[in-house]
DNA sequence: GGCATTTGACCCAC
DNA sequence: GTGGGTCAAATGCC
């Protein structure tokens, strides 16, 4: 059995609500919620969203709430999700993931998500089916400070994760352009950069955590800080970066910064 | 040992 | 009957 790479960021000392202290400017990755007839724009691509959710049953569904996307980062919708299966549907090329609430015992939250891969693509494009508002009252975590760093000669682009509070932690992406990052015990959450075969089949990015906001080591190579409760009670898992975003271009932005990867390929990811 | 993931089986809607 | 969603035992990792 091959656990899902998972990474956390999370700061205890950081304020719960910490997505809405950010300036707007950073959200660049937040998945809004905006009903009516999907559209896309240029900074949605940018964040890997290319089309939002409409409301109503959802497809394959009963008598259910729901509510579809499409996106490049599936995993990072602010909030803690277990999966509880997996299917491979017919016609379709890659399985179907299953997804509750991590809170569904705690807080009987009934919300679910599907995950369906709808392309091999570079990045992979991801349908989500989400069903449900979560009743659970998790807040967003709070989200790191991304820097991007030039690499350092064959050790690929570094993400320094610096959150608010003051801890921080680091995610070397192999400039290959995978990006996996790993905690133990932590809800499902991935950082991906590239397909998803290419994520699991090669060898593990390595992270650090070894500096702290001042830049000083504060962390041991392995293990980060734990999340932050939520309400005082458990952390709940951002899964949307505010300053980061893969553009289609192959250009990565972290805040104000840009990086450009040396094999530019291209793709024109913004024909979805 | 505890907990999350995997995966085959079961249930149910169509 | 078929396909999709969920359950739950097995498995593996920390």
């Amino acid at each position: 059995m091959k656990r899902e790479q998972s990474f956390e960021f999370g700061d205890p000392s950081a304020p719960q609500d910490a997505m809405g202290d950010l300036p707007r400017s950073r959200l660049t990755a937040l998945p809004e919620l905006s009903l009516g007839s999907p559209h896309r724009s240029p900074r949605r691509a940018a964040a890997g969203i290319t089309e939002v959710q409409y409301s109503g049953v959802g497809i394959g569904q009963r008598d259910r709430p729901s509510w579809v996307r499409l996106t490049y980062t599936p995993y990072f919708d602010g909030h803690l999700w277990r999966k509880y299966g997996q299917k491979k549907i017919k016609d379709a090329e890659h399985p179907r993931l299953y997804f509750r609430c991590s809170y569904r015992e705690d807080r009987q939250c009934l919300a679910s998500k599907l995950l369906q891969q709808k392309n091999g693509d570079d990045p992979p494009l991801y349908e989500v089916t989400y069903t449900y508002e979560h009743t659970c009252g998790a807040p967003p975590v709070s989200f790191p400070d991304i820097v991007a760093e030039p690499p350092a000669a064959r050790e690929g682009l570094v993400l320094r994760f610096d959150s608010p509070g003051g801890h921080g932690g680091d995610a070397r992406m192999q400039q290959n352009g995978h990006c996996q990052q790993s905690t133990s015990r932590s809800p499902f959450m991935m950082l991906s950069f590239g397909s998803s075969s290419q994520t699991h089949d090669h060898q593990p990015a390595v992270f650090r955590s070894d500096l702290d906001a001042a830049g000083s080591p504060s962390f041991p190579t392995e293990g980060l800080p734990a999340p932050p409760p939520a309400n005082g009670d458990g952390g709940d898992m951002f899964s949307t970066l505010n300053s980061f975003a893969y553009d289609f271009d192959n250009q990565m932005h972290f805040g104000d910064h840009t990086y450009l990867p040396h094999n530019n390929s291209n793709h024109d990811y913004d024909d979805y």
